[in-house]
DNA sequence: TTACTAATATATCGATCGGTACAAATATAG
DNA sequence: CTATATTTGTACCGATCGATATATTAGTAA
């Protein structure tokens, strides 16, 4: 059975991914309903966004699993076990490098990006997603120096909290880094330097 | 001459303090006229708010002000030429992640927090002077890294922009998880695993 | 006192915020 | 055709945004 009522004369699909990027630009609360409007399906109406995506709000969850779902994957090696730790973290890394610098659509991260970018009371429930998001990574790159010392790649005179926090700030910094217009090479070259510090630790160069 | 006029009732200079918390906690956009004129002086009126501050703009460039000679000043000593430029590079990474955990202001630093924070077009003109700050201290520490190419500390295979984006986004990652709630421990850590890394590619352990 | 100055309080400005009522329009189902 | 379902366009809701007009109050200067 095909749908009833009148068809939508927009790709519900396209405008969650180009309120994406305005969400993404801007951050939560300073994209307003006339920016969504005027940016989704080529110019819809207030009535059509709310019988579409329910509330500003609803969208921005929608909106959220899909940069989850896409742009957000590049930390998905943190938790590949058959990675070598090491690896994880620099394949990590490296991506999210690569797409904060895409041209494509905003520079940044989202997640990183969205700590501020909610901040009145009423839209602490948008700024909780991304918090859990970057406690997921948090966890993620710790889970990787256990590994690493657990598998005597690493000394366990290692604080995996504190080495890992090396890595977790260093990724969040990039967001900045790539919103200042600091270019993607100079980006992927303090990629290959902050991995050095992995293997100035190491304890054997050929452990895994 | 004494002041002449009705006396305001409200320490203008305490004033600005609780302004830059405001600020400092929500960004400058969500932070609401509401919200200063009741966080200011224990309560203010509109009119006593653009009679002392001109107007919400001009009042958060004085915030920026004070904030950039009192917590801001963290960084200064990165243009300390009588440091070593390591030191220079360990104090200024110490100092911001503790100023960053105390807790008698809001978390994290207002300069790197600020990118997201004021996002609606016309309020552009606030985010350029926080710009100008991140791209200060960017500078700034690749001048430490060049100093130290140039002292013989560091050898010259080392390209100071990429080695200084390590320091740069590993610093302005701090904001966020000092945000999200890791302990000021586990950064100060953080910070000496990083330095480990200029160690690592240092030519003599007594350069200097 | 009288003149002057500056901060105060009340009340309000137009613009925009996120969100809706209502009815016309456009499709399917029978 | 009629009935039903859903989106559309127009017009508008109360609330809040940053900012002001007007008049009163509290001080100094002469």
């Amino acid at each position: 059975m095909a749908q009833m009522g009148r068809p939508r004369t927009f790709d519900r699909d396209v405008a969650i991914t180009q309120a994406l990027h305005l969400f993404w630009e801007h951050g939560y609360d300073a994209t307003s309903l006339s920016q969504l409007k005027a940016g989704m399906g080529g110019g819809i109406t207030a009535p059509s966004f709310y019988a579409a995506f329910g509330s500003k709000q609803s969208l921005f969850n929608e909106v959220m699993e899909r940069y989850l779902s896409t742009h957000g994957r590049v930390t998905d090696s943190l938790f590949d076990a058959t990675l070598t730790p090491r690896d994880a973290i620099e394949l990590t890394l490296r991506r999210s490098a690569k797409m904060q610098c895409e041209t494509d659509h905003p520079k940044g991260c989202l997640v990183s990006l969205g700590l501020m970018s909610a901040c009145t009371d009423e839209s602490k429930a948008i700024s909780e997603p991304l918090a859990k998001a970057r406690n997921m990574n948090r966890a993620g790159l710790v889970a990787c120096i256990e590994r690493a010392i657990a598998g005597g790649e690493l000394p366990d005179t290692v604080i995996p909290e504190a080495f890992a926090a090396v890595f977790d700030s260093f990724m969040l910094g990039l967001s900045t880094l790539a919103r200042d217009g600091v270019q993607h090479a100079t980006l992927d070259a303090a990629v290959t330097q902050v991995m050095g510090l992995w293997d100035s630790l190491r304890l054997n160069a050929d452990a895994q």
